[in-house]
RNA sequence: GGUCCGUUCGUCUAUCGGUUAGGACGCCAGGUUUUCAUCCUGGUAAGAGGGGUUCGAUUCCCCUACGGACUACCA
């Protein structure tokens, strides 16, 4: 029996989840489900200053539209609670206090300005400074100030943070479940705040501190953590724990151009960013979401799912189900991958092609009846024959609504290929055939008028391509008998009669 | 600048040392549909460069180049 999975996804409410944070959580979930495990939500808002209303709901919000539900998070099967780390505040510091007494960390007193200043003294100069193990004796703090001045410092009630004492001279091998053994030299880490002046813990230590509480077994987590993971692991030798397994996902790439998709890119690269619709709290200004743009979470699961992960099949198009099934974290690429909006919108597509008729019909009918319009016309027939040109259900209104509305004008490019001369007195021609057709089925009438054809002795599309445009207004759409019988004998006639006035 | 990670068609990717380097998106051509789309068939197109190791390297190692991340009392 090994130890039951659990994995957690740990975003920071400050501002609307987008894409590749939803994959995280994804590769989480599905990892979770795979095992049997647990899937925890965190919420991770140690920075008071950063907080954005409405964030973490927009979190929630998203998980639940792509049926990614957790098992345990704020307000949710609370065992390991609470799940937010402000409300975890007080935990924080006894086991900064902790290290302190083991000698792993250390008070320090250096201000802000006097760190950036030493930054831009060394930056000028060419080099680095990096607050560790051998200037750590020059700066203010714990070590190398004397004990009497450290109590004076500390009774003066002087703001202090907590840093870590990172071991010097170590050459650490770490383990990661996608890339494999990764070394570092501990010299050139630096020491870390672990506990702000605010009294509130950093990411660093909130992490370990709620991973190691929660019982995390696997990190997965973006690709900006790597180097993050040495401080993490010698954060739990520190403690004595066992650190869980880390999994570092590669980042989603920008499809043109250089560097990491970033929030900042908003609509800006012609595609949402972000799962869902966004309003900025303070500017109003609104960002597009993949829900609001008309794809359905399936289309995006599945796509994001095979952005740095293959099954090493051949399979392209899966259910969440199917994709818990075939998750595995071995087969997780260690490359960036660039998001290609043109193929999420054949998966778009695909899932589009598979929905079924009565449900699209229904969605069809709200979108209709927004545009304000009623009919009597069965949908469910309609959306059959428009479906196969959709990607999105909101295409249905664009490429079906002459069944509801007469064109009200003609392409000029189809009016010119299809209306000649001749065309309007042969047209008053089958306005008079048809007017004779008494059973107007879709099979009789492509008979009947069919045979006329022939008969004339013309090829048909003299007669078929000026009947379409009367009918659809463009040379596009489903077979012009289906739509002939569908509109009906007499609004046929009125169109064809309304296009010979017209062209 | 420093540290770490990465690099197969334009894009997403398969390949566990021996393959005509496979698939998908896109694009192009043809067929079906007397329209458009769908669908079918075919085509286009790749191992960053240089060294090793090996009978044999896309695959293993090194160097270079390029890309990326990180380098805050942000996560």
């Amino acid at each position: 029996m090994s130890t039951p999975v659990r994995v957690r996804f740990a975003p920071s409410p400050t501002g609307p989840l987008h894409i590749g944070g939803l994959r995280t959580a994804l590769y989480n979930y599905l990892f979770a489900k795979k095992n049997n495990g647990t899937f925890v939500l965190r919420i991770e808002d140690t920075d008071q200053t950063r907080f954005v209303e409405g964030a973490e709901n927009y979190i929630k919000e998203t998980l639940d539209w792509c049926g990614i539900s957790y098992d345990e998070g704020p307000g949710k099967n609370e065992k390991f609670g609470p799940y937010k780390q402000s409300e975890r505040k007080n935990l924080y510091k006894q086991y900064a206090d902790q290290l302190i007494a083991n000698g792993n960390a250390y008070y320090a007193f250096d201000t802000a300005d006097e760190l950036d200043f030493h930054r831009k003294d060394h930056e000028a100069k060419g080099k680095t400074f990096i607050y560790n193990w051998h200037n750590r004796l020059k700066l203010k703090n714990s070590l190398s100030l004397s004990a009497e001045e450290i109590q004076a410092k500390i009774e003066a009630d002087d703001p202090y943070v907590i840093r870590f004492k990172t071991p010097e001279g170590e050459t650490l091998e770490m383990h990661d479940e996608i890339r494999g053994t990764i070394t570092i030299d501990t010299n050139v880490l630096d020491d870390k705040v672990l506990f702000k002046s605010d009294g509130m813990p950093t990411y660093h230590l909130a992490n370990i501190v709620d991973d190691h509480l929660m019982e995390i077994t696997h990190v997965i987590r973006g690709e900006e953590w790597l180097p993050s993971m040495a401080l993490h692991i010698l954060l739990y030798k520190a403690f004595e724990w066992q650190a869980p397994k880390f999994a570092h996902l590669s980042l989603l790439l920008k499809p043109v151009g250089k560097g990491k998709l970033s929030k900042r890119d908003g609509d800006k690269l012609g595609f949402p960013v972000f799962p869902l619709n966004w309003t900025d709290p303070k500017t109003n200004e609104v960002s597009s979401g993949y829900r609001e743009a008309g794809f359905y979470p399936e289309t995006v699961v599945n796509f994001l799912a095979l952005l740095g992960w293959n099954p090493g099949t051949e399979q392209e198009i899966f259910s969440l189900s199917e994709l818990i099934e075939a998750f595995d974290l071995k087969r997780v690429n260690k490359s960036g991958a660039k998001f290609d909006p043109e193929k999420n919108k054949w998966f778009q597509q695909q899932y589009l092609q598979q929905q079924n008729d009565v449900d699209l019909a229904k969605t069809f009918e709200s979108i209709l009846i927004n545009k304000g319009i009623t009919t009597s016309l069965p949908l469910e027939k309609i959306v059959s024959m428009l479906k196969e040109r959709a990607i999105f259900p909101a295409d249905l209104y664009d490429l079906g609504k002459f069944f509801f509305e007469a064109p009200t004008a003609y392409d000029s490019k189809a009016a010119k290929k299809a209306w000649k001369e001749a065309t309007a007195e042969l047209m008053l021609e089958l306005v008079e055939k048809i007017k004779s057709i008494t059973d107007f089925s879709a099979a009789n009438a492509t008979a009947e008028i069919k045979a006329w054809i022939t008969s004339k002795e013309i090829g048909f599309g003299k007669v078929m391509m000026p009947l379409r445009l009367a009918l659809v207004g463009s040379l596009m759409g489903p077979d012009v008998y289906e739509i002939a019988a569908m509109l009906g004998k007499d609004e046929t006639i009125n169109r064809l009669e309304n296009a010979i006035k017209n062209l």
